[in-house]
RNA sequence: GCGAUCGUAGCUCAGAUGGUUAGAGCGCCGGUUUGUGGUACCGGAGGUCGGGGGUUCGAGACCCCUCGAUCGCCCCA
């Protein structure tokens, strides 16, 4: 090991992570599974610039919310424009939609993954910047759309192994009703806003729905007679979450109904939906206070928002790093064999076998052992954890010999048979016994 | 933006009440042993104690600032 330089190494910049081991491979397994789920039900797959104009993102989720005044990462560009690194996706997939006109592939079923970056102070299960996968249904005014997306979202946490979340369903109503129900809870808040929070007072001005989520105490005792949304549900929103509540039975998909579950942002309608670990599951204390897993809703208002014309939309995005925390790590695939060269001389051949061994019609996975000094590779080839080990040493007449080392593996039969293959479909080598252990003597490439 | 706890070798951590050249285990490098070689033993490299300032005869330990981590609030996935 050498000594470092004098000069100070970088720190990475707060709340980033550098992902790697078993915790890159439960993040790895989130992204294989959500693809292939994905496929199940048809979602296409489509990439997104990470950053947009601001207005997109100020347009859309609306001026005054959090996001948008003080957690976006905005920044001129050397021409003067103001661009934004995207804190969520539905935007900037809404102005795709719009700017490709992409109205002719409607409905629309979009997946996409990727980065998010979100000037936040963070926490467990919160960075600046997350991951988060993403399933949108653009051009869909069905409840059946809904539907759809949320047997989606079941099946990929089934899928992940992913236990004791609940999905928590409400309503917003159309924009008539979520009006209409807005100013009634205003009204009633307004009785009690000595009493409430410092927070609540504060959200009744800016967004009254949340209110309704408050952890705090001195809200709670009145949020049980609060008004819900049920009694303010124009007909046409009612039959909506009628249907989409009888396609989730007829999907097999369990829910809760939860009327004080709010969305923050401005453009929301009708559905709104999250996972929540279930309140003392282990699940519950791995995520900590960030509990929503995936969450989501109809956002009818959005397109038109953005210039576009009335466009009824759907979508959801779970964060990739809530999911691989409920997912556990999990450990890097076992090597199938380790090949390491035991003299100066046998370097090239070894990294040829290790080549065969790779390229072979059935491949084999295999480390390729190269540091340490020759006595310690037998040692590193153990903690590899391989089933089975390759030394390579020169020897007289041939171009050298393999040796087949025991390492870590009961059944060896299946796996010598693999190994022949591979060698003899590119050297001519000979099979022997070298001091009891099973080798090939390597005479010529083929 | 607000609050709490924390920051000592590559990693995990010891270093009571401030006091001589800052320690251990693991890992890394080398050697002896072994010779189908995973063991055991010996030795070595590696730290301006996150950074800056201050208090003190003297600070890794105390104070201030700063950066970062962790966990809450807010907000959200």
């Amino acid at each position: 090991m050498s000594k470092a330089s004098k000069q100070s190494v970088p720190q990475a910049i707060r709340g980033t992570q550098d992902i790697f081991g078993p915790d890159a491979e439960a993040f790895a397994f989130v992204v294989e599974t959500f693809e292939r789920v994905r496929k199940l039900y048809r979602f296409r797959r489509a990439e997104f610039p990470v950053f947009e104009r601001t207005e997109v993102f100020a347009r859309s989720l609306g001026e005054t919310t959090d996001v948008v005044s003080k957690e976006m990462y905005s920044f001129e560009d050397r021409g003067g424009e103001s661009l934004t690194l995207r804190p969520e996706f539905t935007a900037g997939i809404a102005r795709a939609y719009l700017t490709n006109g992409w109205r002719q592939h409607a409905p629309l079923k979009l997946a996409t993954h990727g980065p998010l970056f979100r000037y936040e102070r963070p926490q467990k299960g919160r960075y600046r910047q997350f991951h988060q996968i993403d399933a949108e249904i653009i051009g869909a005014a069905e409840p059946q759309a809904d539907v759809e997306l949320l047997a989606f979202a079941d099946q990929l946490l089934r899928e992940l192994g992913i236990q004791d979340v609940t999905l928590h369903l409400n309503t917003l109503g159309d924009a008539h009703s979520r009006e209409v129900w807005r100013r009634a809870l205003i009204e009633y808040f307004e009785l009690y806003r000595p009493h409430l929070s410092e927070d609540s007072q504060e959200r009744l001005q800016k967004n009254p729905l949340r209110i309704l989520d408050s952890k705090d105490r001195r809200d709670q005792k009145f949020l049980a007679e609060a008004p819900t949304i049920d009694a303010y549900l124009s007909e046409d929103a009612l039959r909506f979450f009628d249907d989409v509540e009888s396609g989730l039975k007829a999907a097999g998909v369990k829910y809760a109904r939860a009327t004080s579950l709010v969305r923050g942002l401005d453009y929301y309608r009708h559905t709104a939906f999250e996972f929540i670990p279930s309140e003392n599951s282990s699940a519950a204390a791995t995520l900590g206070a960030q509990s929503t897993v995936l969450g989501g809703g109809r956002y009818d208002g959005l397109l038109y928002s953005l210039g576009g014309p009335h466009t009824p939309a759907v979508g959801w995005a779970a964060g990739i790093e809530r999911l691989a925390m409920l997912v556990g790590e999990r450990a890097e695939e076992v090597l199938d064999l380790v090949v390491f060269s035991e003299h100066r001389e046998s370097d090239g051949l070894a990294i040829a076998v290790a080549t065969a061994l790779r390229s072979a019609p059935k491949p084999l996975m295999t480390e390729f052992l190269y540091s340490g000094s020759r006595k310690k590779r037998y040692a590193k080839a153990q903690a590899t954890g391989a089933y089975r080990g390759l030394s390579v040493e020169p020897f007289q007449g041939a171009l050298g010999v393999v040796r087949l080392r025991d390492l870590n593996v009961e059944d060896e039969r299946p796996m010598r048979k693999r190994i022949e293959n591979a060698l003899t479909a590119k050297f001519d080598c000979s099979e022997t016994t070298i001091a009891k252990a099973h080798s090939w003597i390597i005479n010529k490439k083929k």
